[in-house]
DNA sequence: CGAGGGATTGATACGTCTCAAAGCATGTGG
DNA sequence: CCACATGCTTTGAGACGTATCAATCCCTCG
């Protein structure tokens, strides 16, 4: 239903089998019998309430998955990033949408097929991903009920810092791929206080804006003890 | 090293195959090489830092999972309900402690059994396990990140309500078997606020505790409303 | 250059935490 | 059977943090 919203920039290429980045087996297992999609920035990927048949693997770029509420409002499920996996679904639907949030290659095994319970690699390479997902899951959940604004912010940028996308300078200049509303969205905060606290920890030198959109942490001790 | 602390009242039964109580497939999956466990009320069933080797699946009784945060707080990961199946851990250590709330009775299987490649039917149940676990933590954080403790019991009380252990009483007479450091654990927010929060619903006539350990719902959907 | 959206900053209200004390159960020993 | 100790729960007063409403700033793009 709220599918191609953003104008639906989306190739498709079938079966392609090489692409394996020095990956180990569990990527094999992924690209054997995978599909491979491309989207510009900010495109979706599948709407919320489309039928979940798909598990994607992020080659390239980040995406964002996303969901209304009740009362209007957006929740941000997760930024997915180069070798994260995203997409599963309890139920024949999405209930989180999943949106490009940078130029993105993602490769889309079947869920269900029938290469699913024959093939005992892919089938344990799933169950590796959804076990992560949880473990991430469960981290989200530690962060929301016990940190304060500030540790949040700070736990949250550690973790893009540690998995910026490419750039192997050292830990200045990281890219910020979202926006505030998608880290407020994403934290449990409003835009207000992200703004706020973030310059406030730029005020106490715990990481530096150079842009709204580019960072560094100048000192990661520092911040990681903000983030307890 | 924290295990039986509590004095290890555990007894264990070897590849008990009766016990499916009108159960579907996957419960038989679990049954047929699992291994049955019993426990008394306020138990160890494993500790943080244990080896992760099995899954468990509550077959009666109620299961807590919990963790000491590093700042010394605890945060507790989830109530598990007869049908509920608890233990995923990314790594080979459990993150989380588990248990019981009452006198349970547990099923285990090695999740790494070599039985797991090659029966489908189990494989199958585990990563499906792990879906509903997943749509678990999804809903615990969406409700952490936009709900006020007083939507956050609301749906907690509903929530304990549609999965009462047994008593098939119409909605009067609720057992809650946790207590109400368990709950604020659980909805990352401090003993006085749960208690202030559920004396304010009772004044609302939204719940009615007969004792701090028991309850009812009198007008659902006023309640419905209130966890948006 | 102007329009638009994202980001920042400000003032105030509200909700939750914190510290503190009292109430209420349960179980134990006299 | 009662007195008491212990832990859980409830209630109170105040401090703190975040949301809200509103205005301004900044950057990008047309």
């Amino acid at each position: 239903m709220l599918s191609h919203l953003t104008g639906g920039r989306m190739r498709l290429v079938h079966n392609v089998t090489a692409e394996s980045p020095g990956a180990a087996r569990l990527a094999l297992a992924f690209t054997d019998c995978g599909v491979r999609l491309c989207f510009d920035g900010d495109s979706e990927i599948y709407a919320q309430g489309d039928p979940a048949e798909r598990l994607y693997k992020v080659v390239r770029g980040v995406v964002r998955t996303s969901r209304v509420t009740c009362d209007g409002g957006r929740h941000v499920g997760g930024f997915y990033y180069p070798g994260d996996t995203f997409g599963f679904e309890p139920g024949p639907e999405h209930r989180f949408a999943a949106e490009s949030l940078s130029g993105c290659e993602i490769l889309a095994v079947r869920a269900a097929s029938p290469a699913r319970s024959a093939d005992g690699d892919l089938g344990r390479a799933i169950l590796q991903a959804a076990h992560r997902e949880i473990e991430r899951l469960q981290d989200h959940v530690g962060m929301l009920s016990r940190m304060s604004a500030r540790g949040r912010l700070a736990a949250f940028l550690m973790d893009v810092a540690r998995r910026r996308s490419g750039e192997p300078s050292g830990l200045r200049h990281v890219d910020l791929p979202m926006s505030r509303r998608d880290i407020a969205d994403y934290l449990g905060l409003t835009i207000e206080t992200v703004s706020r606290t973030l310059t406030q920890l730029q005020e106490d030198a715990l990481v530096s804006f150079h842009t709204s959109r580019r960072f560094g942490i100048p000192r990661w001790a520092a911040l990681a003890a903000i983030a307890a």
